[in-house]
DNA sequence: TCATAAATAGACAGTACAGTACAGTTCCAA
DNA sequence: TTGGAACTGTACTGTACTGTCTATTTATGA
């Protein structure tokens, strides 16, 4: 007998992420993400009992992705912190603003007015960024690489000088120039307000 | 001979704009906005050619009120350039984060994908808001209250501390403690990142 | 091979929406 | 007072969606 599949669950929940991302949750409709899956109806509502349920799995997923893709190896970062700093800042800077980064943090927003879906996107992607670059502000106050600070607004500053120069604009659709010249420079004047503040 | 009033235009907008708000732009309907307004449908057809018309407009609207009301004083603060900072960011902080504010917000970006709405609602409201700060600091820097730096980038690099311990929390619908004192206690401690950077 | 469960295609019920049509009503300038 | 335009209420068209159901086919473990 045939078992329903980890695989053609990935297999749904991948093309589900693109079908949301690409035309919104109100959008997207089931019919088009089963058409796209090359099955039928009934074949989604075996794997998740809801088009709410099927848009919370995707949530989650791709939060979690994208804390791998962004934080990962800032713990690894090494020598002087300004650099790591910066290397770090451009890899956010280059991940946040992709055009499906951006899409993904769109469809979260304009949920999270009427359910829980934004908290969990939240809690499964963002909120573990920042525990990541909190616990790096720890270490590097312990060293004496920077002053004593509370760790925490410290990362969301640094975050939030990272994204300064272009979130607003892209989050509202306004066309920005992001080419690597651009990014290193925003990168390179973010850490530098950045250590001006929390540098030893 | 009766003539559409632009009385009853406004009228319709502010129902409108509330209902956008509440329900976001899929889930809210004509047939509710013309129930609320105490008309019918006709009646918006006759003032907006079409659903996306009305949207459109209610952006524009919502956008210019924003600058008027958290960007409204900073002209003529004066005194000590921090302080008239923390008085600006208190303001801003206030007026970002209520309810309304934010579900606006979420709109906005919710339909910037798919449209050219979220560049009006931007290009009305925030970009006027960064203009106004930036020429604020253009200023405070000729008169040596501020060292020399890129005006623009300043006022963004601002703008972002001002929102960074809430702002990704709040857009996603996580809650937040925003009380005065933690709104003051914010504002300060980003204002004293942005003068230890950009002070003289 | 054969029984069993899953996958498929499509039809279906029920609901909801944008936008139009229209007949009757209200207002106001001339 | 009256003509014409704006307004109201309601019904309608056409479309599209979620979620269910059925009949049929396909894959797989025993």
């Amino acid at each position: 007998m045939r078992i329903r599949t980890s695989a053609k669950r990935q297999e749904i929940l991948a093309i589900a992420t693109e079908t949301f991302i690409e035309m919104g949750y109100d959008r997207a409709s089931m019919a088009e993400i089963s058409t796209r899956v090359g099955g039928s109806k009934a074949t989604l509502y075996g794997y998740f009992q809801s088009k709410e349920q099927l848009f919370l799995a995707v949530m989650e997923s791709v939060g979690e992705e994208q804390v791998c893709l962004a934080f990962g190896e800032l713990a690894r970062e090494q020598g002087d912190i300004a650099d790591a700093l910066r290397r770090f800042g451009e890899r956010l800077i280059n991940f946040l603003f992709q055009p499906t980064a951006l899409a993904t943090q769109r469809v979260a927003i304009a949920e999270a007015g009427r359910s829980a879906i934004g908290r969990h996107f939240f809690d499964a992607g963002p909120r573990r960024g920042e525990a990541t670059v909190t616990a790096f502000m720890q270490t590097a106050m312990a060293a004496g690489q920077l002053r004593e600070a509370d760790p925490l607004v410290a990362a969301q500053h640094l975050g939030a000088l990272l994204q300064a120069e272009f979130m607003p604009h892209c989050l509202f659709g306004v066309k920005v120039n992001l080419t690597r010249k651009h990014v290193r420079a925003a990168a390179a004047r973010a850490v530098s307000v950045f250590m001006a503040a929390y540098g030893p």
